[in-house]
DNA sequence: CTTAATTGAATTGCATGCAATTTAATTGCT
DNA sequence: AGCAATTAAATTGCATGCAATTCAATTAAG
């Protein structure tokens, strides 16, 4: 199979679609917990990402460094993150000694909502199986995959 | 491994973030083909299935149809089929027997895109080799399983 | 036949994504 | 020091997604 037989290209045609379909349907199904929590689904990745720097690095991240690791930028994230600090989950500073940077960190009310996510996640991942969580992981191996050759 | 471990959870939260990085990194790679053909993702989207349709059914699909093609809804699809009636590549007419119905019809113009879509595709796909697209089948499997094992 | 329920689109409102531009701060270079 | 280039956010504009509501046409029920 050669990349320029009509199966390579209803192939693509497929996997594009399905990539898609598959983004928006995960999103759906995390839609009832999300609701629960009051978050929209990039800003509970956002609160992902939070969570973690906060495990295992001693410095908070920057709006930049929070945008690459979701591969989003500032004309997306400013809006999102100033939405999360209404809500008091998070805190935006200028940082003293570069004043172009703004550091993001957790509020006491946003270190407390982790501890909802888990019980609600759970119950979530509770309708799949072993093996579906087998298939899982290979799903997401693939992804990276697919990632890896793609950013070149 | 059960669904209650703390990998599982882990995977979880890697699989809904890959999943929604490679479905925008696709898009990112169609972006300058799509620029060239002066469409949006969901628009290119809806041009295949328009595409589609035609080489398999003798009627043209309804707006209905499409969006559950696409699982996409009105409020979605009206503004987009606007904007492609605009850029004269649909026509979209009220069906006679039933006024509620808003039928879909490719123009000539919209006919004509798909011949221009085909060499720019391969051109898409050239930098994948063999062993990519094999992988690529596979993720579009893993993803099938995965679309329906969510629509319960 | 009339009215209630249903159905398919359209509309409204809000939150992304993302390109492009702007602004402010910092760095580099001479 | 002085000025150009670079950098990090913010802003602006446009096109989705999607929930909720509205509107019009059709169907179902009594």
């Amino acid at each position: 199979m050669s990349a320029f037989d009509t199966a390579g290209l209803q192939l693509d045609n497929q996997l594009c679609f399905k990539l898609y379909a598959a983004s928006r349907a995960v999103i759906r199904a995390y839609k009832p917990m999300l609701d629960a929590l009051g978050l929209t689904y990039p800003q509970y990745l956002a609160m992902l990402v939070l969570w973690e720097w906060q495990e295992r690095a001693p410095e908070q991240p920057t709006l930049k460094a929070l945008g690459q690791r979701l591969q989003l930028d500032s004309g997306t994230l400013t809006p999102l993150l100033k939405r999360l600090e209404q809500m008091d989950l998070v805190q935006r500073r200028r940082e003293q000694t570069d004043e172009r940077e703004v550091h993001l960190a957790l509020s006491e009310a946003g270190r407390a909502l982790q501890a909802q996510v888990l019980p609600l996640k759970a119950q979530l991942l509770c309708q799949f199986g072993d093996q579906d969580l087998l298939e899982m992981e290979g799903l997401r191996r693939s992804l990276d995959r697919l990632l890896a050759r793609l950013s070149d």
